[in-house]
DNA sequence: TTTTCTGCTGGAACCGGTTCCAGTAACAGC
DNA sequence: GCTGTTACTGGAACCGGTTCCAGCAGAAAA
């Protein structure tokens, strides 16, 4: 193919030249720039990024892992990312990480480890202390969403306070029989998402002074999670909670129709409550918390650029590195929660 | 970092000899490869892909071209994919390409022209002749998934074939009144899918000797698309069918809510089959015809590979390019299909 | 014994850019 | 006039690997 060279000798002039004349660094003439514009044009030149990288060590390349790609909150993020890096300029390498396995292995060892990327998002993924360390050990940025990681700056909305929002919302219409529906703790999968959304909702029901007792189910983080689970708790019309807070909208839509299959009015008999502001949402009345993913994955995105910009000054990173942006949720009411229209004892 | 130099200069041998040694390609004696990997061990040596692919031409990295990611079917694909290139050790960078735009043009102009990828998978993107043509131009393997796309090796499953047997499930079940509810073919975004799927039920109806007069009724390719017109559809007793052929299983999911919302009895009074064996389907106790997402992502890159492996010759290659290979759908029947219970007119 | 072959190794060129450094010309300031 | 600065250009080194080629043993063939 056509190389540097063969533009510079087009145009008369040095490779040197040329190479200013096109990345646009250094002093060259207007004349000569043309010149040498016009002879890449010529011989349709496009530059070699692996031979740029190879010398200036800018890749213009970034690396995503991310646990899941089918799932709703991490595919819109990934869209985001996607689309903010294209705009700026970079590309995306996917890495869909399982849970700990052999490849998981070698992603860290042998992908991750070779100089290819400028830096490192990482989507939700649990990380262990040897894959931080791995990571930091890189010595390239890397931002996280949904974390938090150690040392690492982390966008990501607090989720026990969201799981607290959600349950107030369910306390605050004057239900008693409160019951929430989501991802096992003991997965540890998701992050501390199950954890957290769980201990946010068992406080709020301490703080409004109900008892914890059976009043968590855990489930498959998916709408037929859901599904199969509230059929079972709703199953039986004398022990039937009055509102249930799920843990995510598709798990809290496969509540509602399993409801429904079941012959119970929502909201009328069985106020259902998510989170996410899942596209379906709307369709299944769902009022949910509202969390915004691809604001999240374009904040992450100028995280990392902001870093990347950042000269390279050991003491400065470590000093300010780590910190947190907490991002907001905000209520959207639909008609899946009301007031407990027969309340029970 | 270190490099290749300071790991010849520990093992006291030659670059080259430590070159070879590593990548295991010409005469190396044993006992100098191991002493060479016990130095590249002990500095904790990771070679750079990019001053390799600078010689070799080969980038182990892959390019996959793909126009969303939060739908199913595509999601699916790229997990796939992804994990059949980790395993054969390529990277995979994604481009998540939106409807006809500048970013667009920018990624075919600018990020594919670069010398980046060995080969490009091109997941159901409608391609136009120009970008085809580029494609092509960059001399890369380029593998289609859903195509056909010209001169290039397809994976797909035959939409026309599969719709037409959804059809004939169900006019097979007595049905009369059957109707169409699918994406529309004037939105050239997903292909040739939309009408291949009409057509196919088109055909399916006249060779039937049914008429197709308002049968087809165009609706987002979603379940909340597939809600929305199930409502108006299903909305008039008088105009109702008693069967509905959805294009895709959330569209028929879309469907059936719509259905149970209005109080219509599945399957007896209304008989829904779709296509895609989405995971839903089970819970919705959906007809459905299963493609095979995954499958298809696996062949794709085997493809690929098959591709890569061949030596570059120019006319072997133009002779033998441009095949298809069709993959079959098999019908799971569940229980949202059955005869016509009350057989209208 | 000489020649040929095989196995192994090192030196050097090379991939395609970027960047440092030296050098030149024009122009300003003193 | 001389010096200092600024704008611009070319030569050469360099990034970190791979590969060609030559050289050199020792073994096999003539």
């Amino acid at each position: 193919m056509s190389a540097i060279a063969d533009v510079a000798r087009l145009a008369g002039v040095a490779k040197a030249t040329a190479s200013r004349a096109l990345s646009g660094r250094g002093y060259v003439s207007e004349a000569t720039r043309l010149r040498v514009v016009a002879a890449a044009r010529e011989i349709g030149y496009v530059a070699s990024p692996n031979a740029a990288s190879l010398v200036t060590g800018r890749t213009k390349n970034v690396g995503v892992i991310i646990p899941f790609i089918s799932r709703w909150f991490f595919s819109e993020v990934l869209e985001s990312l996607e689309q903010a890096l294209l705009a700026e300029g970079y590309d995306m390498t996917l890495y869909n990480l399982p849970a700990a396995s052999a490849e998981r292995d070698s992603v860290f060892e042998y992908f991750l480890a070779r100089k290819r990327f400028d830096g490192v998002i990482s989507v939700g993924v649990a990380l262990s202390e040897a894959e931080v360390d791995r990571l930091h050990r890189l010595g390239r940025p890397l931002i996280g969403i949904g974390g938090p990681i150690r040392d690492v700056h982390t966008i990501a909305i607090d989720d026990v306070a969201t799981a607290r929002l959600a349950t107030e919302h369910l306390l605050g219409l004057g239900h008693v029989d409160v019951v929430h529906v989501g991802g096992d703790p003991i997965d540890e999968m998701d992050f501390r998402v199950h954890s957290q959304r769980l201990s946010g909702f068992y406080s709020a029901m301490r703080d409004a002074g109900r008892s914890t007792d059976r009043c968590f189910y855990p489930c498959e983080f998916s709408m037929p999670g859901g599904y199969e689970v509230g059929l079972s708790v709703l199953g039986d019309p004398r022990t039937r909670p009055t509102a249930i807070f799920a843990a995510s909208d598709e798990i809290a839509i496969g509540v509602i129709v399993a409801a429904r299959e079941l012959g119970i009015q929502v909201p009328a008999e069985l106020s259902v409550i998510g989170i996410d502001g899942h596209p379906y949402a709307d369709m299944f009345r769902l009022t949910t918390l509202e969390q915004h993913p691809r604001r999240q994955g374009r904040l992450a995105v100028s995280a990392l650029l902001t870093e990347l910009a950042r000269p390279t000054d050991a003491d400065a990173r470590l000093e300010e590195d780590g910190y947190l942006t907490v991002l907001p949720t905000n209520l959207v009411i639909r008609s899946s929660t009301s007031g407990p229209h027969r309340p029970r004892s």
